[in-house]
DNA sequence: TCCATGACGGACCGATCGGTCCGAAATATG
DNA sequence: CATATTTCGGACCGATCGGTCCGTCATGGA
């Protein structure tokens, strides 16, 4: 080989292209955008994800680590009622962070309208994947009805990360998570 | 003249587009495919609208005044927690019904990603009346907090329209319900 | 030193969209 | 019937996007 091939080149086009996804949507950043902001070429790019479809699976992918090992780390040996409080917890202090723009599974399903393809169907399963969470520790809360709560916690966090956009965000969370200990007790 | 000036042409229009951005969205649909569903010629529209974002700008203007009409209807003399109650109501019903396809403003306002075009600001105003509404309600309701009255009951509005595309929208309505009656006891 | 390999950057292609223009048809007027 | 005017449908234009192709150049081994 001329140049010694470079494994991190799938990293890097990663790298460059979260924060352009996840700042300004899918649709509005174009593939020549990432290749120049990965400051590597469309060859390389194509090389390593077929098409852009496959670039923001990826894109969602990795997100979805990062948040799930987070979550993970949040929610560890926590059950029934102390881990919807900590998760109600967890997802104001992610709506409140400096640069919080939105959940990226949500804001791809709502950018692309419930879209079929393949990032649409990892962007729903992630959603779902955290309602069964929420359906989880309610089982485990011992009220009399486990659904009840479940949907109401879940209505909760859906709010939060809809008012995500608004400048009152941090309000909103800091309500969410009162609402959430005021069904707790 | 050569024919009769047709005074409901642009209604026309707007009747065509009306269930095409609705269902499918903005983005998703042509202004070709705006004409083809008029039964109407392409200069007539661009007469009528002299681009798509004032054709936008008039569908969402249509579905304002039907949406104010309706909610004025509902919520005529009440006020402070009964106007509270009967809104959260509202937003059931409106989701609840057939075909519901989500909150018009807040779908544009998500699948344009925070847009600043006049679209975009009358879309977000329209949101922000509604806020502005369970404010009002909140202040009369003589609570202890009104301010937080009126973050808990938005982020339960949000909740309800964020969780409209799922299947589940009517459960978290109903639940929306009866979390605000039981905040409002 | 020379050459083979492969990456880089950009030109290019086809499709799509918003918006304009033009020929044809239809109608009112003399 | 002839003509002027207006409307309709579609061809057309320019821009943009995803994706491909190619000329050039850097690099490392024989």
């Amino acid at each position: 080989m001329a140049r010694p091939e470079d494994p991190t080149a799938r990293e890097r086009i990663l790298d460059a292209a979260h924060p352009l996804f996840y700042e300004r949507g899918i649709r509005a950043v174009g593939m020549a955008e990432v290749v120049a902001a990965a400051g590597t070429g469309k060859q390389a790019l194509y090389r390593h994800f077929p098409g852009k479809d496959e670039l923001v699976l990826a894109y969602l992918e990795r997100f979805a680590e990062l948040l799930d090992a987070s979550t993970a780390r949040t929610l560890d040996g926590l059950e029934g009622a102390d881990g919807l409080r900590a998760l109600i917890r967890l997802v104001e202090r992610r709506v409140g962070a400096r640069g919080y723009a939105g959940c990226p599974f949500r804001n791809y399903l709502r950018e692309m309208r419930d879209p079929r393809d393949r990032p649409g169907r990892f962007a729903l399963r992630q959603v779902r994947a955290l309602r069964r969470l929420v359906e989880r520790y309610a089982a485990e809360a011992g009220v009399a009805d486990p659904g009840a709560l479940a949907e109401e916690v879940w209505l909760i966090v859906e709010g939060v990360y809809a008012g995500a956009p608004y400048p009152e965000r941090r309000a909103m969370a800091a309500a969410a998570v009162g609402r959430v200990d005021a069904l707790l007790i």
